[in-house]
DNA sequence: CAATGTTTACGTCTTC
DNA sequence: GAAGACGTAAACATTG
């Protein structure tokens, strides 16, 4: 099998899924989040086998993206106009590849919002029966979000801010990953949301207050789960054996097992567990972080200790601390 | 109008 | 064999 990185792949389909060449499109990006066209251009670049049938495997890229709560979409700043939305992937997406092989996933990384009924219609995922002509738009006057309707966020955002009551704080502080975006609900941190959205340049409707605003997302959540990620390979944990190289996993990169509290996980089957990693402090500095532009810091060692690293080839550092996610979500069987 | 995003449907393959 | 993951196609909506 040939090795991802390598021009070994020339025109074979590798052997990844479209979620796992999407994780590993943000992942490598510097600020963890990318538009769609440059998730395009990672995976052309990369993989020649993707440069043909572009309609095609883009399509279902596409689908994917929407389909799967693991990615989830956040809206562009004012002040940072373009094409579509930046896909991030969910903090908890961690869990969903088997021994961190970016191979077939153990499991569907699924989004709790089950009692979130007072946004029950806002999620189009999720959403059974919403289907085309049926869909309920942010703009919609009974979508949750219709009060915003200049930055009505995407139905992703309902989505995460629907599945983040729990007031589950997560080390990966979704609030810096995407979460803020879609956390006003997440007020439970005691963040001066509305603040915080003046300070990104956001516009600060006067209800705000437990809706969801939309904040940056640039902070790195990967240091901590790099030094999980590379605490798991210091305890030897497994990676795929054949693809060491992407072994590095989604897992490792943004999620650690030893960190991820009750996120209300359902695993199909015990997950190595790794040793212990250090506690990330749980100052809630949002706003700080929020206001800089991405804040490069440190390369995740993990991708950088691993194989993957001649693929991923991490140029940037990912950002700086973490904060305390509220963000509910759940590895179930679908 | 093209790119982007959402949803449904169906077939194949893998795992349990 | 059932269930789930994945790939693909397609219809349709939204957005710049």
């Amino acid at each position: 099998m040939p090795r991802p990185g390598k021009s070994s792949y020339s025109d074979q389909k590798p052997p990844y899924s479209y979620i796992s060449l999407t994780a590993m499109a943000i992942q490598h990006s510097a600020e963890k989040m990318l538009p769609l066209s440059d998730i395009y251009k990672f995976i052309m670049e990369r993989f020649p086998y993707y440069r043909e049938h572009t309609q095609r495997w883009q399509n279902s890229l596409r689908h994917n993206l929407s389909f799967n709560d693991c990615f989830i979409k956040i809206p562009r700043r004012p002040d940072q106009p373009g094409k579509g939305s930046f896909w991030a992937l969910h903090p908890d997406c961690g869990d969903m590849f088997e021994n961190g092989s970016f191979l077939r996933r153990r499991k569907r990384f699924k989004v709790l919002r089950a009692e979130h009924t007072h946004l029950h219609a806002g999620s189009t995922k999720g959403a059974p029966g919403a289907g085309p002509g049926g869909h309920l738009h942010p703009h919609h006057p009974h979508h949750p979000l219709s009060q915003f309707p200049p930055y009505g966020l995407g139905s992703a955002a309902a989505a995460a801010a629907a599945a983040s009551t729990s007031g589950f704080k997560h080390p990966f502080a979704i609030e810096n990953i995407i979460g803020r975006d879609y956390k006003g609900v997440l007020q439970a941190g005691g963040l001066p949301l509305a603040s915080v959205m003046h300070h990104l340049g956001y516009p600060v409707p006067g209800q705000l207050g437990n809706v969801v605003s939309s904040v940056w997302p640039h902070v790195g959540v990967m240091d901590s789960v790099a030094a999980a990620a590379a605490a798991a390979a210091a305890a030897g944990v497994p990676v795929g054996p054949e693809y060491g190289a992407f072994g590095v996993p989604v897992k490792a990169l943004c999620h650690s097992a030893s960190q991820s509290l009750p996120a209300v996980p359902v695993p199909i089957k015990p997950t190595p567990s790794l040793p212990p990693v250090a506690p990330l402090p749980p100052t809630l500095t949002v706003p700080a972080a929020a206001q800089q532009p991405p804040a490069p810091s440190t390369v995740c060692p993990a991708a950088a200790a691993s194989p993957a690293a001649s693929l991923l080839e991490p140029t940037a550092p990912s950002a700086a601390e973490s904060k305390g996610s509220s963000l509910h979500s759940v590895l179930v069987h679908s």
